[in-house]
DNA sequence: TAAATATATGGAAGCGGTTCCAAATAAGCC
DNA sequence: GGCTTATTTGGAACCGCTTCCATATATTTA
């Protein structure tokens, strides 16, 4: 029973309290096989009589390692974004390394941090979630001191980051071949703007594989069955509703991402439409409340994504990545409730 | 133009290629108006040329400061959270201080974190959201030798820790007069579980309000209108259409948050019911969609708490806090389309 | 012009760890 | 017992910065 000391102990009060050398001390802090064991007991009740936890500061400097890694996320508000940080920091609990996060919500910040956060003094690591390098990026990136997982971004010249990335255009078309099998032929696809400043691609590639989808079945596309806006649902229901106005509407909507799709739902909601029986509603992600909601979708695996990409930063730290991965994650369509043959239309 | 070295450069590179000494280069880093212009040029040019930046693990041991601040938190999908998150990255990202987080999502990983986190070692301060203390972490807290600072969570004995916190007591409190003063009589409360694991008190305290306006109103309570359940849209939802099944089922409901409430609004469309004429609702905390809603709720300013949070948080390191700050944000009622007056039943 | 004062500069010491090398001790072998 | 080899141990040197003290240079002042 002593005073706590004002200063918190270092190695060497620990050394001393124990009548033994500094390198010792080390060795058992670092799990060291060649310590006898009578001298490792001692030095364990010296650490503990003085409540010593050894200075991460002063180890990362001797080990010139950060033991960090940054994470650059935009507007972590969306759940498709908290999801995949939830897998990242999961993974991270249980490894020795801090996670900082930078949010990023304008433009300018984006360039700010891709330039200047992976830089080995800083940290040992970099995951950049849903932002797709746009062509200037891609030599910083690329020559970048520290390894580096995109995840849910990418660009067609990259060759040398890993990456995390979900099959978009497959998922779309995926998604739009569900409802040309049902039958229906009118059908709208409902997503963020596809071309934005922070270069978000996802919208686009799921647009591509609508594209495919319908091409591939005979069905010219149709620009009005096309909606635009910001991301959000009700930004999304705003839409639909326009297009449930047209004399000729769609039978069936994609909606690039569930959040958008719960909007779609409200929408055929207030215009007394019955879901799927007079429209067919698919999403994407298969966020939380998609199996509430009986929403059929193309779900992704935003948590697994996360922890994968985690994975394979620490793997990369130890060299075993003879080259960069390009990880493409599964995706599947989980159907519910909320598409259906369109009756009277089938022509199979 | 010469090749990356493959370390980076330290300031004895800089030094040497400016010829000056170690201090002097320090000195241009940190600003210091000691340094003479001449030289003071001389020695950016190196730094630009070698592309130097200052270590910061280095900087962080000789300064024996870590600037860095930790943000606890437990399950950052809640839209409140992430609000309160964004606030607080939001005021770091133009400090010098980098931000870690640490989501809880168990009770061990909780008592863990508030054991080990907040040491000067690790950080220069720490920020616990929504988590009250326990009896038990009182004093561990209370004695922790960084400074900590509380959002929306307190504890009745602390009187040594910074706090930034709503009154629910009187946001409960004045959601329910809204109530009565339309009218109300038959008033139902949604909330998260009174008594949980993490010790979340804001369901508790808004009970309170409901309480005490409810008394102060000479209504007496009725257990069958108080419906608690997991945190949630659609738990919410089924709690409200069991309450409203009932033959002398509630006129109005008071949510404990604006999710609950949205649970609500749909329980009301599900069963019939028109907002506001057949059911009043009001909900708790003004996120992003309650305008977009029309819903009437109860205000907190929770990008503005993470702000205050680390403005505190700073100047509690520059010593300038005489003593510890326990402050109390302005709740708002926001009056919105989802509550009238119970016509037919005014009594004034 | 010399002395006193103000301004600039160099670099050793120190922050608290890790690691490597040399030395001490223990164990094994003939 | 004496020699070799294996196991433990101590501590200097180092990681890259800041800071303080001593010294050098410039500026005032009498």
């Amino acid at each position: 029973m002593e005073a706590v000391p004002n200063k918190p102990a270092t190695i060497r009060d620990v050394a001393r309290l124990a009548e033994v050398g500094l390198g010792t001390v080390s060795r058992v802090i670092n799990d060291s096989p060649q310590v006898s064991k009578a001298t490792r007991s001692r030095v364990h009740k010296a650490i503990s009589e003085l409540n010593y936890v050894p200075n991460p500061t002063a180890r990362r400097l001797s080990l010139g390692r950060t033991m960090t890694i940054a994470a650059i996320t935009p507007f972590f508000t969306r759940p498709s974004i908290t999801e995949r940080l939830r897998g990242i920091e999961n993974s991270l609990a249980e490894s020795e390394y801090d996670l900082i996060i930078f949010n990023v919500e304008t433009v300018a910040r984006r360039d700010e941090l891709i330039r200047e956060v992976p830089r080995r003094e800083r940290v040992d690591g970099v995951l950049i979630l849903s932002l797709s390098p746009c062509d200037e990026d891609v030599p910083i990136l690329e020559k970048a001191d520290v390894p580096i997982v995109l995840v849910d971004a990418n660009h067609p010249s990259l060759t040398r980051l890993n990456r995390v990335i979900v099959d978009d255009v497959e998922g779309g078309r995926v998604a739009t071949q569900h409802l040309i099998e049902l039958g229906h032929r009118r059908i709208g696809y409902i997503s963020d703007f596809l071309d934005n400043a922070f270069n978000f691609t996802s919208s686009r590639y799921r647009f591509q594989g609508y594209r495919q989808a319908l091409s591939g079945a005979g069905i010219p596309f149709r620009s009005e069955y096309h909606g635009q806006s910001e991301h959000g649902r009700y930004e999304a229901e705003r839409l639909v509703k326009m297009m449930l106005n047209n004399e000729d509407r769609p039978t069936a909507i994609f909606a690039a991402s569930d959040t958008q799709a719960i909007g779609v739902l409200e929408a055929a909601r207030d215009l007394g439409l019955r879901v799927p029986d007079d429209l067919s509603v698919i999403g994407y992600d298969d966020i939380e409340v998609a199996e509430y909601l009986g929403l059929t979708t193309v779900r992704q695996l935003l948590f697994e994504s996360g922890q994968r990409a985690v994975e394979i930063l620490l793997e990369s730290f130890e060299q075993k990545l003879a080259e960069p991965l390009c990880e493409v994650l599964p995706t599947e369509l989980i159907i519910r409730k909320t598409t259906t043959s369109r009756s009277g239309y089938l022509e199979f």
